[in-house]
DNA sequence: GTCTATACGACGATAGAC
DNA sequence: GTCTATCGTCGTATAGAC
């Protein structure tokens, strides 16, 4: 469980550890923010003792999150952005990401991140990966928006993400997971309609 | 400082504490989190010392975060929903309750105690405190869309929710306040409106 | 009801053997 | 690169003097 990164990403600064590592890191963040997340929650997650997650992550604490985030920004672009800048109907593609958005977040059940590792870290390098992902998440809605013709694809795609956030607030505050049905359900009209 | 609740409410079930050392609790939680309101911070806040806080408190943090919670619905009804069900236009009442909740969040600067205090709680006492208060938020609403002749009352409501929440979030991941701007101003549309 | 003092476990982080 | 063992600090919570 060791030989890992054959010759792939090599942007990545420096921390290796492997993918499933990463996607168990990850959802610690996810579930409990960045005090909630102990060195005790990811080790028992990933299953490695904290001197070994200190050996991956000689930034500490701090690195593993960035990581995490960069991760999961990863994750996000390939498994729900990409279907948008596809081939094919918008309408279609927008569909398409809707069903990967609600997979995504276990149709409401599963927080963002980029909420959830915000609240009151003072990292600035926390701050500006989360910036990183969600912008770029913007932007692919945006050109989506863009080419649906409508005149302020920015905002449109703004509003979409917001109705996003809002549901899985919503949902984790109410137990309720109908808005977040409900948002993906909209996306065609803020998306994909002029 | 100790010559507090002349005849106020017997509601609450128990626990002793002032309006004032109340609201410094409920900003420590609204910051920071159940996780990142620690006993110490909430010594700091209020001025009281650890046991003090106990000696209010005997239900300890939980009891505390409680207390918050409550107090924080109380506040918001008070000052945020109070106005929708005064005498006059229904436009003007929606359009001072969009003013009263910028204020009430900061114009985007300050999150929802709801949102911030729900991640990774365990605690039942907590989820039923938090869903009490957003209950009443979105009955509130739900009786401005209703009395504007809308034919699916709570879903707006809900919708409306919905898009303060998340431009919150959003503001927070991004330090982008339009988003709530825009959230407050779409509120006479979305409640307003038939 | 306020305080000082403290219990005891969990926190992030390291040292150093293997 | 893995582990055990440990550091010093901070976490929630109490005891008990005043």
């Amino acid at each position: 469980m060791n030989e890992e990164r054959p010759g792939s990403s090599p942007a990545s600064p420096a921390s290796s550890a492997s993918r499933e590592e990463l996607d168990q890191i990850l959802a610690v963040f996810r579930a409990h923010g960045w005090e909630g997340a102990s060195l005790s929650r990811l080790s028992a997650a990933t299953g490695l003792h904290r001197a070994s997650l200190y050996h991956r992550f000689p930034g500490g604490k701090t690195a593993m999150a960035v990581a995490a985030i960069r991760h999961a920004g990863q994750k996000f672009a390939d498994d729900v952005l990409a279907p948008l800048t596809e081939d094919g109907d918008l309408t279609e593609r927008v569909q398409r990401t809707g069903l990967r958005l609600a997979r995504f977040f276990g149709h409401g059940t599963r927080w963002c991140l980029s909420d959830t590792i915000t609240l009151a870290v003072d990292e600035p390098a926390i701050a500006a990966a989360v910036r990183d992902v969600v912008g770029g998440w913007i932007e692919a809605f945006a050109a989506a928006a863009a080419e649906a013709g409508h005149d302020a694809p920015r905002e449109r795609a703004i509003a979409a993400l917001v109705a996003i956030q809002g549901s899985l607030v919503v949902a984790r505050a109410t137990g309720d997971t109908r808005p977040f049905e409900d948002a993906i359900a909209s996306l065609d009209t803020t998306l994909a309609q002029p």
